[in-house]
RNA sequence: GGCCCGAUAGUUCAACGGAUAGAACGGAAGUUUCCUAAACUUUAAAUCGAGGUUCGAUUCCUCGUCGGGCUACCA
């Protein structure tokens, strides 16, 4: 049981027996002390004020006398205005700390029985993951952990975008300018080989379109009339028709794009449990047309084109499918939906799109539900906001664009130099220390973008991405070592400790009982990144431990303690840190150092 | 035009409607016989504006200002 969950209930007790009203204890606020206060965790008594019909610190007062008689693990307290500060008595601290100390799965939240499908990641196959594509996978990847310790059943999907105009287009300029070049004759990763005849292609369409202007023509019609977008749309009509040539040079071109992702994917940490492909789902969600046509909730023009009309719901008409008959994205994603539902059974489908698209999965839920899925509730669009730059918007006309793979090196050069700098690692093999700069240098850009609260816009400054110091995965990574470190030593000496050494009857300084607290914090901080799907809680929570720790370290001396229960108190005190610390971290996907 | 989202120290980020709005970086000043100084200590510095809701508003509502996004028979 959390901290607060116990006060709640205990003061719920308290006020069911000095004012005879029944309430729920969720509905109390506690928190915990604020530092300039004496006291542990704080219950806001204000609310309680149309109860108990009496001044704020009387009903404080009154609660807290109740509680110091009633519930032992309550020491003392003070009513401050309205909030009601309650002192624990050390019986409490050695009944959570022993708590934490013997299970091996703290931080795992109970079953829920629920089953979550959570989509991400979702990339085109015309060109190479950039930052954008990290944060979503991070996300994604981060919060599906985080799920998972919330006691879900996660499945990890994502929907490869591997057909399209967009692709034809990465096609249609390898023909032209590329041909006979591929990953293994140019030793380009293929990702990027493909996203470079993408860039070749809008430079010859921007160079068409020019001709044509030149020539006369108005730049609207210019755009549209360019030839080789009109071969582009060619090959996607041939692609369709299932033309052998197209299909072969398409499936060797994504194949390339595929390996390069393998790459990315494995150097960021990150898998699959389910990979859909567009060219397999496109045609989903067309029998969804005929059955909103029947029950009325679309219209069929006189063109063939199905739309539904969302404008009473404040939003616009939307077409289901075009007047040629082909399904449009909104169409497949319906029908991909559909079939996730139905094949796994999912209590809850969450999908990790960029905000641009929030108005695609407001439609998505409106005519889902229109068309009488019980479930279009229980899709949840995890709207992340945009990554930008010192200089502005990514924009990949203007070569702006931060490309993963670089960012990766990037990070890892870095944390080599950096590493190799502070003249610790000597000892090491190079392997070790390859792993090693890897960790931190991964560590360092998954916290990074972790830490900001997913909808909100987040700058990405290069040039200060990778800090070792502050609030940042470095920084956590160094303080885990140095436990790590501090607890080797303690071996090194024979020093034997664990889960029975844990009783704070020795009288723990106010740092030990504040760690504590912190750590007790964490089932709580689980919850609350479950609910708010947002693994920058948990990151930030990460961070207050280690700050809390390196505060403790530096005036401790831990090691020197000639005390033997004391010293072994101390040792499971900071292995439990250390624990939490990694299980924490382990929840953003981020690794933690034995040293560094 | 319509719809959606955002605005907090110089900068990047925090703060279930709760106490004197927290950190970090950068700035200024310190700490090394000691288990990792990639650390620690001290210090200056902020809620876009105007109303409203209430015991209490950075947080909720309205209006305004500024910024971003969406508004394709693209995906």
């Amino acid at each position: 049981m959390t901290p607060e969950s116990f006060i709640q209930i205990k003061a719920a007790e308290a006020v069911k027996a000095l004012y005879q009203t029944e309430i729920a204890p969720e509905s109390l606020q506690v928190q915990v002390t604020r530092k300039e206060f004496e006291g542990d965790y704080t219950l806001v008594t204000f609310p309680l004020l149309k109860i108990s019909h009496s001044a704020p610190e009387n009903t404080g007062n009154a609660i807290g006398t109740y509680l110091v008689e009633h519930v032992p693990e309550i020491a003392a307290f003070n009513s401050v205005k309205g909030f009601l500060n309650l002192l624990f008595s050390p019986i409490y601290w050695d009944e959570v700390f022993a708590e934490i100390a013997a299970d091996p799965e703290f931080g795992q939240l109970p079953a829920t029985g629920k089953r979550i499908m959570i989509e991400f990641s979702s990339p085109n196959t015309n060109k190479p993951l950039h930052l954008g594509h990290i944060r979503n996978n991070l996300l994604g990847d981060s919060v599906s952990r985080i799920l998972r310790a919330g006691g879900n059943e996660v499945i990890k999907a994502t929907l490869v975008n591997d057909r399209g105009v967009h692709i034809c287009k990465s096609m249609l300029a390898w023909q032209k300018a590329f041909k006979g070049k591929t990953p293994a004759t140019t030793g380009i990763k293929g990702d990027h080989l493909v996203g470079d005849c993408y860039v070749a292609f809008d430079k010859m369409y921007k160079q068409e379109v020019r001709d044509l202007v030149a020539g006369g023509m108005d730049e609207e019609t210019a755009k549209k009339e360019a030839p080789c977008l009109k071969e582009a749309h060619e090959m996607l009509v041939k692609w369709e028709q299932g033309d052998p040539e197209v299909r072969a040079l398409w499936k060797m071109m994504n194949g390339w794009v595929f390996e390069g992702f393998d790459q990315t994917y494995k150097a960021l940490g990150i898998s699959f449990d389910k990979v859909d492909y567009e060219s397999n789902t496109y045609i989903l969600g067309k029998e969804l047309v005929q059955k909103g046509l029947d029950m009325g909730v679309f219209v069929r023009e006189a063109d063939g084109s199905v739309w539904c009309d969302l404008t009473a719901d404040g939003l616009d008409r939307k077409l289901l499918l075009r007047s040629d008959g082909t399904s449009v994205y909104i169409t497949q994603d319906l029908g991909t939906a559909e079939r996730r539902f139905a094949e796994y059974n999912l209590d809850e489908h969450v999908y990790v799109v960029g905000n641009e698209q929030d108005y695609h999965f407001q439609v998505l839920k409106l005519i889902l539900g229109k068309l009488g899925f019980a479930w279009s509730d229980a899709i949840y669009h995890l709207s992340y906001g945009m990554v930008e730059l010192p200089e502005g918007k990514m924009k990949s006309r203007e070569g702006t664009v931060v490309d993963a793979d670089d960012l990766i090196e990037k990070m890892y050069q870095e944390a080599k130099e950096t590493s190799l700098a502070s003249g610790k690692l000597e000892d090491m093999s190079p392997e070790e220390q390859e792993r090693l700069f890897r960790m931190i240098g991964l560590g360092a850009l998954k916290y990074f973008i972790i830490k900001v609260d997913p909808k909100k816009t987040m700058l990405f400054n290069p040039k200060e991405s990778i800090d070792f110091n502050g609030n940042t995965g470095p920084f956590i990574q160094y303080t885990h070592a140095r436990i790590r470190s501090i607890l080797r030593k303690a071996c090194a000496q024979g020093i034997a400790f664990g889960p029975a050494d844990v009783t704070t009857a020795l009288v723990p300084s106010a740092k030990e009982i504040r760690l504590i607290k912190l750590l007790g914090l964490f089932p709580g901080k689980v919850a609350e990144a479950v609910e708010a799907l947002s693994p920058a809680v948990i990151a930030n929570y990460a961070y207050e431990l280690a700050k809390d720790f390196n505060q403790y370290y530096h005036d401790t001396p831990i090691l020197r303690e000639e005390d033997g229960a004391l010293l072994r108190f101390r040792l499971v005190l900071i292995d439990t840190l250390s624990r939490t610390l990694r299980t924490a971290m382990n929840l953003l996907g981020i690794e933690l150092p034995e040293r560094m």
